[in-house]
DNA sequence: ATAGACCTTCCAGTAGATGGAAGGTCAACA
DNA sequence: TGTTGACCTTCCATCTACTGGAAGGTCTAT
């Protein structure tokens, strides 16, 4: 299977696909042409790593995920301890954004936003806001 | 005011403050040792960069609303509009955690955690979960 | 005089791709 | 058979926003 083919199983760039396996996430078969020839498990771990990406895991981390996924023998405790470990990481991402975005709300609710040149925005990025 | 001096008062690492000065967000004078010699007005544009920048302003955003910023004859809603358009991909940054948190979330309280190999987490990653 | 804390420049590396150039290969169509 | 166009290859550069480190100059205190 062509790498065109595998991009499209697997929902990753043909670019994408060279990259993993650059960093040695995969390695295709190769036809006489000189060709990358992916087998279907090829398309299943590129499958799987656009899924764990997507659900926000690093490289590593599905690097990880990917030798678990290969390993039959595997306890799902390993497997629960990384997504757990996930899990809070984006907890405290969300709990991030929601506190930035109370600040820029309040911030632009009070802008009125037309042609004079006060702007409380302005003003608390320059630290003479009244929200800290 | 030297870059250490500068570092402490606005809360930027000097790697940061200097980095910020190659890509020409600042141009602060020299004595004649070469040492950087920071105004306080300078101090003031390194504040606000940390600010915006902690804000989840990227730099080139950041290079906007500092022009914004020293620019006196400056219409607020310019400064609104970016403010705007920050706040809506700060929503959509959130509505994606949420939902990778609610998958997550779900596989993480389906799998046993323990030492027997099937786990729901590689089967969904897997592309054989029923989360989908 | 010398130690240690500062400062300088420059180069390399991080994550995770992405873009583009230069060139080889393959399938179809006239 | 020739040639077009889609596909593939490698390699190198670029992006964001820094950060680390080496090699060396300067300043201050003792």
């Amino acid at each position: 299977m062509n790498i065109g083919i595998a991009s499209e199983k697997s929902g990753l760039p043909a670019k994408t696909i060279r990259y993993y396996e650059d960093i040695g996430l995969l390695h295709p078969a190769r036809t006489d042409n000189g060709y990358r020839d992916y087998s279907t498990a090829d398309i299943h771990r590129l499958r799987f790593l656009q899924r764990s990406r997507s659900l926000g895991f690093s490289v590593d981390e599905c690097r990880q995920l990917l030798s678990l996924y290969q390993d039959r023998e595997r306890d799902s405790a390993d497997v629960k301890e990384i997504a757990k470990a996930k899990l809070v990481e984006i907890d405290r991402k969300i709990a991030e954004l929601v506190g930035l975005r109370g600040l820029l709300h309040h911030l632009v609710s009070h802008c009125h936003g037309d042609e004079r040149p006060d702007c409380p925005i302005i003003d608390e990025l320059a630290g003479q806001g009244v929200a800290q």
